[in-house]
DNA sequence: GTCTATAGCATGATAGAC
DNA sequence: GTCTATCATGCTATAGAC
């Protein structure tokens, strides 16, 4: 059932408990209790907890990340020269996420995600370091998919978008809560339907009058 | 310059700690020396540190519920019988938490806020709790404003909504990240308008077409 | 590679003097 | 109300047998 390696089953017990209770209140303990491997082995295989959590992010976010920009690649050559429509580049920017959620071994990274944003910390800037070609590449198509958004504006725009999904995943309890047990996020097609159709109605918006739009 | 009661210091002091770090990993040590106050004090005043974070919380939380209730029935009775616009509504609704943030003592917890929903608990639960008149008046406003979703629908866009919100607060440095450091929290104003013109813009979008919306 | 045992430290909570 | 001192517990990390 699981894996028989000590290394991937302390990385798959970790994700399970620092879903269920963040990063900081999972102890080395109750991690190597679920992987069934000895206390001292975390620190075998990886030297410290910091270490490990590293790993725990690392081992789904870089293929997250490069299917996103081979995702675009995609978008932008089938787009050529004409224009770069946004639920195309909305779809490479998500889809990713929401298909990672069909494979069983990586179903609750995208939670785990989620909520790590509200845990910052020193590891945390870490892990947003591994972000930098997908920002400069989506940040550079979005421009072209919507003519219309300055850079800072576009910024704002992003950081809702960015807001919405990791919320999606992240607080999924209490979307439950707000429809009265009637919406959750099992149909992940539906789910990826309505944030495309919701925020790419939202970057389309025109720019409201304002004065100065760099703050 | 600080409040001379000890109650509302330590009540100070944790918020601002628990802004920087996270509830978690905040110490009741850190908390009384921040503050200025002994060790025992925490348990003196509140019994334990879980209620003392159910303090910090309902402090703000309460007035600022009852403000965006407040602000709702003014929006309500300009209507009248005629339609009910969705940017008056998302003012409503996100307006107090903005003009929260010109208060000095408030004007952390917004961000405080946003990051708690990455913390879920059974402390947590029990802060949600609170939301409940919000959030039945809220639905009933919106479905009024936006005829064209029906309940499932607008809880998922609710949720996009909350979370753009909460992820605007709760991770600014990632704003700033994103915009090379040209957009940032303090020009408040400008926010408020972004945020709705980008959810109304999302709220108002026509639901695609799919099979099951109730999932 | 896996285990036990434990060092060294920080935590939340409390007892009791003032 | 405020303080010191301390308890019991849990933590990360490591040393060393097997």
């Amino acid at each position: 059932m699981s894996p028989a390696d000590t290394r991937e089953r302390l990385l798959d017990a970790a994700q399970r408990l620092f879903v269920q209770n963040g990063v900081r209140a999972t102890s080395l303990r109750s991690i190597t209790t679920e992987a069934d491997a000895n206390l001292a082995s975390v620190n075998y295989y990886f030297g410290s907890k910091e270490i490990m959590v590293q790993a725990v992010f690392s081992r789904w976010l870089e293929p997250l990340n490069k299917d996103r920009l081979k995702w675009l690649d995609r978008v932008e050559e089938e787009a050529g020269d004409g224009p770069l429509e946004v639920e195309a580049v909305l779809g490479a920017f998500l889809g990713p996420t929401f298909h990672m959620m069909r494979d069983e071994r990586a179903r609750d990274f995208p939670c785990l995600f989620g909520r790590l944003h509200a845990e910052s910390d020193e590891l945390t800037a870490a892990i947003f370091e591994q972000f930098h070609d997908v920002q400069v590449r989506f940040i550079q198509a979005f421009l072209r998919a919507l003519p219309h958004l300055n850079l800072p504006e576009l910024a704002w725009r992003m950081h809702f978008l960015i807001g919405a999904m990791a919320y999606t995943f992240g607080a999924a309890d209490i979307l439950k809560f707000i429809s009265k047990g009637q919406c959750t996020l099992s149909d992940l097609e539906g789910a990826l339907k309505r944030l495309i159709a919701f925020s790419a109605a939202g970057l389309k918006a025109p720019v409201p009058n304002q004065g100065d739009t760099t703050q």
